[in-house]
DNA sequence: TCTGGGGTCCTAGGACCC
DNA sequence: TCTGGGGTCCTAGGACCC
């Protein structure tokens, strides 16, 4: 038997941890610059507010129902998705980690699962202040749907494949079912597909047939055959990427050249911290999809002849690639760069035999500025290519202290 | 005026191998 | 008139997830 543990409102409920007076007011969480909502409390969703609504498109609820808007502070929510998982794999061996702020857990079949779910949940509650949702089914999926109706229930459910679940099934839009997102709701709806019970009951070669693998592994799931098993051990990643949007458009090349390096240096810091070089960079700009324009997209991809992950090698290749498809007439609204085909750092590397490596890379440097970041916070140290102040370039107007990881953000209390 | 960031997997088609 | 069989690898694009 699989469980699905979901933290509720995940984003919210991270700030409400340390900021009770939030409990009980609509508060949403914002995307970087302030954009749009990402994540939203029971309130704010009450008062009709959307997933993804872009803020000034809900100003008017903001305004007249005092909806506390939060910039997204996703120092704090990594670290407190660490606490949350820390106290399942304390308690639990068999714990896959499957997103921020959700796990899959496998029990024995014959485990009294109302039982082990309060449990669970109270316990979380009470090591992190994070409350949960938490689904149990014969496989991932009906675990996935079993968490969805435990949130609206207040209390842990299970949903397997027989009979006494079906009203359940049948009362499920299929666009809830775990791998079946807008395009093929859409589809399925036009087949006469519209409920999860709908899905379990059609032919798994028909699935097949009509779209993919994909499809027929939801339906032998939702009729209690697991496909999905649990994955226990963290591949190491595929690609690495640091994309941002400007809060305003950017028409100047050494601003962009700048930014590139910040993402560069970010991106290059990250690899070393997971061990892994890359040896293909994508760099790319593009404008503002919103705005009446034609659309621009510029890119480049660096193959290099070395892995490598250290910082001026990978901001030399990204300051390059801006140079070379820069266009003074376009109002450049995000840029990013992706790190792919990734490699262990800790194997030798196959050498060129006709290129002479550059002597760009200076790992010593980045061992010293990956120290002091660490124990001084993020951007402490960073190369004078990331420029000195462009802080403008990205607003985060109500951001709440990393409570948890920067000594002189502490919570202060003080007692009478 | 203002619209996020970071990932994975699957498929089809092309190019190539023996 | 008729022209094999069995593979791998790579890429771009699409769909999905949180």
């Amino acid at each position: 038997m699989f469980a699905l543990i979901d933290c509720n409102n995940f984003f919210v409920s991270c700030e409400r941890v340390f900021r009770p007076d939030l409990e009980h007011k609509p508060v949403v969480v914002l995307s970087s610059n302030d954009g749009c909502v990402i994540a939203r409390s029971n309130e704010a969703k009450l008062l009709g507010i959307p997933m993804s609504a872009p803020l000034f498109e809900i100003r008017h609820l903001v305004k007249a129902y005092g909806v506390e808007t939060l910039s997204c502070n996703f120092e704090l929510y990594g670290d407190m998705s660490h606490r949350v998982m820390n106290v399942l794999q304390q308690q639990y061996k068999n714990v896959e980690v499957y997103s921020i702020d959700e796990a899959f857990l496998m029990f024995d079949a014959n485990l009294d699962w109302a039982q082990e779910g309060e449990k669970l949940h109270r316990h979380i509650l009470q090591c992190t202040g994070i409350p949960t949702s938490i689904g149990f089914g014969p496989t991932k999926t009906l675990a996935k749907l079993a968490s969805i109706q435990a949130k609206a229930l207040g209390v842990p459910y299970y949903i397997d494949g027989t009979s006494s679940y079906h009203h359940t099934l049948k009362t499920t839009s299929v666009s809830k079912i775990w791998g079946i997102g807008a395009k093929l709701t859409k589809s399925l709806k036009q087949h006469g597909i519209y409920s999860a019970y709908d899905l379990m009951t059609i032919e798994p070669s028909w699935a097949r047939r009509n779209y993919n693998i994909i499809v027929e592994r939801i339906v032998q799931e939702l009729n209690g055959f697991s496909c999905m098993p649990l994955t226990l051990i963290q591949e190491p990643k595929k690609s690495i990427q640091i994309t941002r949007s400007f809060f305003k458009p950017i028409r100047d090349e050494e601003i962009l050249k700048q930014a590139i390096a910040r993402y560069g240096f970010r991106l290059s810091a990250k690899l070393r911290e997971v061990s892994q070089k890359t040896t293909t960079l994508f760099v790319y700009a593009q404008n503002s999809p919103f705005r009446n324009e034609t659309s621009v997209f510029h890119q480049r991809t660096i193959v290099l002849t070395e892995p490598t992950n250290s910082t001026s090698t990978i901001i030399g290749h990204a300051q390059e690639a801006i140079k070379y498809f820069f266009d003074p007439k376009v109002a450049y609204h995000k840029i990013g760069i992706m790190a792919v085909d990734l490699r262990d750092a800790t194997q030798p590397s196959t050498r060129v035999l006709f290129d002479k490596p550059k002597a760009l890379a200076r790992p010593d440097i980045d061992k010293v500025m990956d120290t002091l970041n660490k124990r001084f916070g993020l951007g402490t140290v960073r190369p004078l290519s990331c420029g000195e102040s462009i802080e403008w370039m990205n607003k985060r107007d109500n951001k709440t202290p990393a409570y948890t990881t920067n000594w002189k953000n502490l919570v202060q209390v003080k007692a009478k």
